[in-house]
DNA sequence: GCCAACGTTGGC
DNA sequence: GCCAACGTTGGC
């Protein structure tokens, strides 16, 4: 079992939004980014935990945790031309983008912020901390560990 | 809204 | 396959 971060825009989906699907499966769509693509495709499996990451808002941070459902399959956006995630150029026999499915875990009390976390030497090695702009990526046990300590 | 860091595109 | 130009992400 592996643990991972996803990266949300809480204005387009939030952690609140997952909770209110109950048990319902929620598609993570839109990546369109390579590397996160193969870690999808890749890399996470069915019963994997993730951390939901709230980005570009005001309170940014680590919202809750999400459980994967659904591993990688191709994300129906990419087909619809009225999607803002349509790609013309991938094509049905050959996609180039893929989703999974997760469902909801866990709502924190409160936001763990990210100058929080950046603040925590043992977090220091940390993806989220080193390298900002990749949508999906792997949280180390013991960086997992940590944070669900930092909550209240 | 600014801007740094990074990813992608496309000419050569 | 290099690399400049451009686009996007995302914290602040």
């Amino acid at each position: 079992m592996n643990y991972w971060l996803l990266k949300t825009e809480p204005n387009e989906f939030s952690i609140d939004d997952l909770q209110a699907l109950g048990p319902g499966i929620e598609p993570w769509d839109g990546i369109r980014n390579y590397q996160a693509r193969n870690i999808m495709r890749d890399d996470i499996k069915k019963g994997d935990l993730a951390f939901i990451y709230h980005s570009s808002c005001k309170l940014v941070g680590v919202a809750g945790v999400a459980k994967v459902v659904e591993e990688a399959y191709p994300d129906p956006a990419q087909f619809n031309p009225k999607s803002k995630y349509y790609d013309p150029k991938s094509t049905k026999e050959t996609p180039r983008w893929v989703c999974i499915g997760v469902t909801f875990v866990e709502r924190f009390k409160e936001v763990i912020p990210l100058a929080e976390i950046k603040q925590i030497p043992t977090l220091s090695a940390m993806v989220l901390v080193n390298r900002g702009r990749l949508s999906v990526q792997p949280v180390r046990p013991d960086e997992w560990n940590t944070i669900m300590d930092m909550k209240e």
